[in-house]
DNA sequence: CGCGACTCCTGCCGGC
DNA sequence: TGCCGGCAGGAGTCGC
């Protein structure tokens, strides 16, 4: 479920129903995330006002009292409002209650994700290495190019390289690189300056265009506030292995980069 | 250091 | 219908 404009759907739903709200009560019922969720967070968050709702990358930093709650949804996860006693289901393994009737509620099938704890989160070890933003000027065409010089990694698990740029998780690497026209399975360093100027252009426009559409709606995604979403319908490449290419007709190839799935068009990308 | 493989976990889907 | 293998939107960690 989540990539970036997952994530930021999230954070522009829950942030107004956070901001300047007071923490009643923290409920773990299972604290087996990807690490486990530190013994002393309700201590820390108890009565304190929540301040901000940030992102950085795809966690989402909730600055409250004396430090920030960093969240991470993983491949599954899910942070929603939902009022107080609403019963819970399988796998919703954190309730934040809020001083509103309200609580922020954790699900998290498959458990990759995190809730942790940090007085200093941009330097916390996850966040510390972090690339650019890749919608922010410090990320475009120039970025892709100086970081690829040497690099004989293929293109699309090097744009999905966290420490190149953040927020490019699998469909949304799958997709720029066939707008760019770039063989996903193409040598980074053997890119050159102009066609990772265009990469970047599209990296950009597509994320952007997802965050505006609320999100990919893939299989049952909804923000904070539930809007539709970047329907299916819109994926050139992604899931769409063996159909045909909406550009040329041709079948799209399938292949593994990086022990993930990468489908491309072999006319249209090279 | 760069790179690829492996790993965590549950759910779901297709094939037999 | 039921079982089994494979795959899924992430990313830290390990070994070479």
């Amino acid at each position: 479920m989540p990539e970036l404009p997952e994530v930021e759907t999230t954070r522009r739903g829950i942030a107004p129903h956070l901001e300047g709200r007071t923490v009643t009560s923290l409920l773990v019922r299972d604290r087996r995330l990807r690490w486990p969720i530190p013994e002393d967070l309700a201590i820390q968050i108890e009565d304190q006002i929540f301040t901000a709702v940030r992102r950085r990358a795809k966690y989402l930093l909730l600055d409250i009292g004396g430090g920030t709650l960093i969240s991470h949804l993983g491949m599954s996860g899910n942070l929603r409002l939902v009022p107080v006693n609403t019963p819970v289901l399988k796998h919703e393994h954190v309730d934040i209650e809020l001083d509103s009737g309200m609580a922020l509620r954790y699900t998290d099938p498959r458990r990759f994700g995190a809730m942790l704890w940090s007085t200093d989160p941009l330097a916390h070890p996850l966040l510390a290495n972090l690339g650019p933003e890749p919608l922010t000027d410090a990320f475009d065409g120039n970025r892709l190019y100086q970081c690829s010089r040497g690099r004989s990694m293929a293109v699309k698990p090097f744009i999905m390289d966290n420490a190149v740029v953040v927020g490019v998780g699998n469909i949304y690497a799958t997709e720029a690189l066939f707008a760019a026209g770039i063989d996903p399975r193409r040598e980074a360093g053997r890119v050159s300056r102009a066609r990772y100027q265009r990469l970047a252009e599209e990296i950009k426009r597509i994320l952007a265009y997802a965050i505006e559409r609320g999100g990919t709606t893939l299989r049952d995604f909804t923000g904070g506030d539930g809007k539709p979403g970047y329907f299916q319908q819109e994926l050139f490449a992604y899931g769409r292995g063996g159909q045909m290419c909406k550009i040329c007709g041709t079948s799209l190839s399938e292949t593994r980069l990086g022990q993930r799935s990468s489908v491309f068009c072999r006319i249209c990308q090279r």
